[in-house]
This record gives structure tokens, sequence and C-alpha cells, in this order.
RNA sequence: GCCGAUGUAGCUCAGCUGGUAGAGCAACGCAUUCGUAAUGCGUAGGUCUGCGGUUCAAGUCCGCAUAUCGGCUCCA
């Protein structure tokens, strides 16, 4: 007999060779129905795999984020089943969960897989679901397994298992299908209700650029139909809150064809959003004791040789300037921190004088494959609202976690709340992608780790992830279909220092290289906006939104009076437009909810006599009515409300 | 850059197997002067992304280029 504790604590005596299954009979036949997977003492199993020990015992189901992740591992394999049995002699490399769903790795070989293709696909994963078809596990030797394979003629899964250890090899089979596979998987495939393939797309073997591509099948499943439905609701309202979209629809940017790719036409309104935003962070640095520099958009090629940029990324860049003169030659500037080192340079500096700021919102071109480009998120001309900071060795913990606060600041007053700080640090297996000591790494990456812990961040450690110069802290957003970007950044850097020759005079009265580190909070404009606007959804905050009011008269006999109140509110500094087309009240009030504007003040024969307005918050209606002073007074403390958490 | 898909009016889209382009909204004009999500009538707007090819005939078929979209790879 063995003993299962469960989740609750409770105890029970069970003979050994019970399975989680059993287990979950004993409870309910309901609960056991719906078992995909059993955490065994932490370690997620098969539900029919036999238990010989005590053991904790977790029950999972969908309702666990570890059982959706068998379901859909499961599924991958009922995938590779149905594309097996539709398209014979397709071979395999892998079939993971994802977040959403899982993907097959796969090789067609001569057969052609179409998105027209894929309706036959789901009908025959639902077809085999039906069947319910148990997962089979097999502990196989290595020998055994080659030879499965071999006969197969699947070379993937040969490779594969070059890189596994003999005695831990598992195969799983259910119906026709068989892989290799470590599980854990669900009892048997009639758990799948709903499957749908998503998209297709190539990707190369072993995540390796010079490797062959495979087509990646991404697909999702659900224990219910409705689930599917539910699902595709929610990317379809995903989706309308696209930046892309939205950007076309408000009228904030654009881009052209013969502008060029990747290069982003700011339209006036997107221009006033943003240059408020950027206005927004200046006020906030000016407190934090940063100065403004201004540094020109092109540099001499020497300055990113020096700057070590050149070497790595020369070759990927806007090809150099060249001038009438023989030999010269100019980079347009694909970042700012050379130029601020020269900036440093400017005179000699002394440790009273650290540690110093430098911000500048410089523009910067970057020649991103085009295949990475992607709105406003992903661009090949975009403006940093950079910094350097230059300070002592004792100063950069204080340094990096004032930069931390003030990233935390912005995102607290645009409410973003879902984000992820990442450390990223150097690949121990790639030390040559790097420049600099590794003393000065060591230090960096302590350094940044031993503040992301005082703050108490919620961090994770992503190892290859540094930038070539230094360690960074991203802070990771998510855009509205969850694609992950990069907002807010801090770098330290010990590199460019020595590079440029960095030197400040210590009270010792003897040379000093400061360090540097490098920030941007919202990491660059337009990527920023692209995630703000997903954000909000184009509902922006009061203070930041372009037109905060419209005036509706009822008919043309009101216009003037809107004009005057909107000469009123425009001496509160409140954006303020009339709307005076010989339009139905009706027709205005939609077309303004539409373009999302937060106040619509109706005025008719009452409000003119009375000197008011009747007022109508976008999304919730009529607020009533009310004189245009108070009107003022309200939007003045509703933004004061907002950025109340400033001071 | 790679794999795949897409590109028709300012926007959203229709146009079957090739026969010479259409709707709604927006714009403009006229009428209407209106009370909290669409007033009516009318007008104008398109070398169907571009360049080549096949054909008596190409928005439709083929090739190349270009841009966009979904991934992969990359991201100073």
């Amino acid at each position: 007999m063995i003993n299962i504790t469960l989740p609750d604590g409770s105890t029970r005596k069970v003979e050994s060779g019970t399975t989680a299954y059993d287990v979950a009979m004993d409870i309910s036949e309901g609960l056991a129905r719906n078992v995909l997977a059993a955490e065994v003492n932490g370690e997620v199993w098969d539900p029919q795999r036999e238990i010989r020990s005590d053991a904790s015992l977790k029950l999972l189901t969908w309702n666990d984020d570890a059982g959706k992740s068998t379901l859909w591992h499961s599924s991958a394999h009922l995938l590779a089943e149905a594309l097996e049995s539709l398209y014979p002699g397709v071979k395999f490399w892998v079939g993971p969960p994802i977040e959403h769903g899982f993907y097959y790795d796969v090789d067609f070989g001569d057969q052609t897989f179409t998105d027209k293709d894929f309706t036959a696909v789901e009908q025959k994963m639902l077809e085999l679901a039906k069947t319910k078809n148990p997962f089979i596990r097999k502990e196989i030797s290595k020998a055994e397994a080659i030879t499965y394979f071999t006969e197969k003629g699947d070379e993937y899964k040969l490779d594969l298992l070059e890189g596994l250890e003999d005695g831990t090899i598992t195969l799983y089979t259910q119906g026709n299908f068989t892989d290799l596979c470590r599980g854990p998987h669900m009892p048997h495939t009639g758990f799948v209700k709903a499957a749908k393939v998503m998209s297709i797309a190539g990707a190369y073997w072993k995540g390796d650029e010079s490797n062959k591509q495979l087509t990646r099948v991404y697909g999702i499943t659900f224990p219910k139909k409705q689930e599917l439905t539910a699902y595709l609701e929610l990317l379809e309202q995903a989706r309308a809150r696209d930046h892309r979209k939205l950007g076309k629809e408000m009228d904030l940017f654009a881009f052209s064809e013969k502008v060029g790719q990747g290069l982003p036409l700011w339209l006036p309104k997107g221009a006033e959003l943003r240059s408020r935003l950027e206005d927004f962070l200046k006020e906030a640095q000016r407190k934090a004791g940063y100065q403004g520099v201004i540094t020109p958009h092109i540099g001499n090629k020497e300055l990113y040789i020096t700057s070590g940029h050149y070497a790595k990324y020369g070759a990927d860049s806007f090809q150099p300037i060249q001038t009438p003169a023989e030999g010269e030659e100019y980079l347009l500037k694909p970042m700012n921190c050379p130029h601020h080192c020269e900036v440093y340079k400017a005179r000699p500096r002394s440790y009273r004088d650290l540690p110093v700021r430098f911000a500048e919102f410089g523009t910067v071109y970057r020649y991103e494959q085009s295949g990475e480009l992607h709105g406003l998120t992903r661009v090949r001309g975009f403006t940093q609202d950079d910094a350097h900071i230059f300070c002592t060795a004792d100063q950069v913990k204080e340094e990096v976690s004032n930069v931390i606060d003030l990233v935390l600041y912005i995102f607290d007053i645009l409410d973003f709340k879902d984000f992820v700080v990442q450390v990223s640090l150097r690949d121990p297996e790639n030390p040559e992608k790097y420049i600099g000591s590794d003393e000065n790494w060591e230090k960096a990456e302590r350094a940044i780790q031993e503040v992301a812990e005082e703050k108490g961040l919620n961090t994770i450690v992503e190892l290859g992830e540094a930038a070539f110069y230094g360690p960074k802290l991203d802070f990771m957003v998510r855009d509205a279909i969850g694609r992950k970007w990069q907002l807010g950044t801090v770098q330290i850097d010990y590199n460019l220092p020595e590079r440029f020759e960095l030197e400040y005079v210590g009270a010792d009265n003897s040379k000093h290289r400061p360090v540097m580190i490098h920030r941007a909070p919202f990491g660059s404009m337009e990527r920023f906006v692209a995630i703000l606007i997903e954000h909000c959804a184009g509902k922006f905050p009061l203070w930041l939104t372009p037109e905060q009011v419209k005036i509706l008269p009822i008919s043309d006999r009101f216009n003037e009076y809107a004009k005057g109140v909107s000469k009123v509110l425009e001496n509160h500094d409140i954006r303020a437009l009339v709307d005076d087309r010989s339009e139905k009240v009706g027709k205005k009030i939609r077309d303004a909810e539409l373009e999302k504007i937060p106040y619509m003040l109706i005025v008719g024969e009452s409000e003119a006599a009375e000197g008011t307005v009747s007022v109508r918050r976008q999304g919730e209606g009529d607020v009533g009515g009310m004189s245009v002073e108070a009107f003022a007074e309200r939007i003045r403390s509703e933004i004061a409300e907002m950025l109340k958490k400033k001071d």
C-alpha cells in the first residue's frame, strides 16, 4: 500500500500501481472524465501511469494551465496523425504546446499544404478524436527506437534521438500514429471536441537560419465546441484594437511606399499625441536631474568604428553616405550613445559633476530585415527617448534604481499593469558575441540583478538576450494579440567608456573611468504609442488625447454660441472643436462617439439662453447640464486626478 | 532575409469558370434647422499596386518587382 496526499492535505491509502485516474474515479466519475493529466510529486504525468510509491497528487483538468498544455500537446499528436493519414510520407520534427494551442513542424516533402486544406485536416482530427483512441506510453531502449524510426525513414526523429540518453526514451501511440515523446498525454483523443488549424508558417529547422525550413502548422483545440467559438470571438475583439487598424482609422500615422518601408509618417493627430507624451517625459526627466542635449542625425563612420557598432552591424545597416571628399563616409545614426560619449568628452569632468545625465529624443535609423517590419512596433526610422548617464561605479545601483522608478512611474500613470521585467544576460555558450572584459560583465550583471531584487521586481532572467556591450533590464509589455514587445530598457555599460576613453578626475586628483548607463523608459516613441493605442483601444487618457471635447450645436443657429464655448475652453487650455455641419445632432453624436472623443457638449436653445452646456461622456452617455466654467473645472480636475500620482 | 498568403474608389469590401468595374460609408452639392449613436435627394471619385507576358479579349491566367499580413530568423 502507498499513501497519496491530495492538495487539500487529505491522504489516501491505495494499492501500489494505482493511477491518478483511479484516484479521480474514487472521488467522482465526473471528475475522472475531466482529468487530463496529474501532477505527481511536482511532475506532470499521464493520468494512466501507475504510481508506485508515496506521492503528492494533484489532478489536472482544463482549468489548470498544465491541463490545457497536456490537451494541446496531445492535440499536436492528433494533428500529426491527421496529417500523416492525409499526406502519407510527411516527416515530423517537434510539436509542442504553446501559450494558445500548439504547433507541429512538418516536412511535407514534395506535397503542398495551404490554408485551403485546413478544413480537411480539422475534420480528420475530429474524426480521429471521436474514436477515443488511448495514448499509450511505452518505454523503449535507444536501439529499438533507432530501429523503429529508421524503418519509418524519419530522419528528424533520429536526429532527436541522438540527443537522448538510453533508458529515458518513451514512445506514445494513439491510433495509427507513434511519436517519440516524453509526454505526458491525456488518456484518449476523445477529449478534443473542437479543433482549428490557425495558420501555417515557415520555420527554420532547429531555429537556425542556415537550415532548411519546415512547415509549422499552428492549431488549437478545446474540450467544448463553444470554447472555440468564444476564443475566436476574443481574437476578433483583440484584432479590433490593433494599432495599425486604429492608427489608420484615427488618422494618427501612415506609411508610404514612396517614402519607404518601415518609415512612419506621423499625421497631425498622432504628432500631437506624441509630443504630449514627450512633454510629459521631459518634465519628469527635468525633475530627475536630466539635461537635454541635441546631436546630429549622422556621424562619421569612425565614430561607430570606435564604438564597435560598425564591426557588429555595419554590413546590415543603411550604408555609409559618401561625400565629395575622397574616402569620407558618414552613417545615418543607428543609436545615440556614441554621440553622447562625445558630448561627455566636450569638456573635462570632475567626480563632483557625476552623475551627468544627457537626454535626447534621438531619431535613429536601422535597416531592419524587411520581414521584421511591423506597424509602429518595428520600424526603420524611430525616435528613442534616450538618455545616457555617466557616473562612478558607486553610483551605478542608485542610478539604475532611479531609472526603474521612472519607468514604473510612467507605467503607473498610463495604467500599464501587465508587464514582465526581463533581466537580459550574456549567453554563456557564445562569449564571442560580446565585447569587454569578463570582470566588467560580471560587475554589470550583478549590479542589475541586485537592483531588480532590491526593488522587488517580478523578473525573469533570459540568457543570451544582453546587448553586445552589456546586460539589460527590459520592461516587456504585450500587444493586443499577446505578442511581447520591449518598451522601457536600462543597460549598464563598462565598454563604451573604455572605447571612447571617457574619464573624470576623482577626489584623489587622478583619472578614472566612468560607468555608462543607457536607458529609454518608453523604448521608442513609435513602439510606445503603438502599445498605448492597443492598451486603451484608441480611447486615450483625457490629458493625452488630441481632441478632448467636441461641441455639437443642435442646429446651425447655435454655431455662434458653440464657437463662443470653444473660445472659453481654449482659454482654459482645453482642446475643443465645433462640429458645425448641417447634420442632425444624433449623427454628430454618433460620429464623435466613433472618433472616441471623450466629451461631447450639446448646445441648443436652452444652453445658449442660460450659458450652459449639455455634457455627454464618450461610451457612457448624458451626464447632465452645467455652466461652461463648471465643465472646464471638471476637465481640469479630472486631468489633475490622472496625473496626481506625479508628486 | 526565408516560408506562405494578400493587394479593386479616401475606408470596408463585392466582382463565378477571362468579355472591358460595383455597393455601403466618407467627400462634395442642394434641400432640411433638427435635442443625446446614422435626414433625404443628387454629384464626383478607379491607368483594378507596378512592369512584362499569354490571349481576339486580362481586375480575373503566368512571370518579375513592390508593399502589406501571419510566422521563422534578427533586434545596437
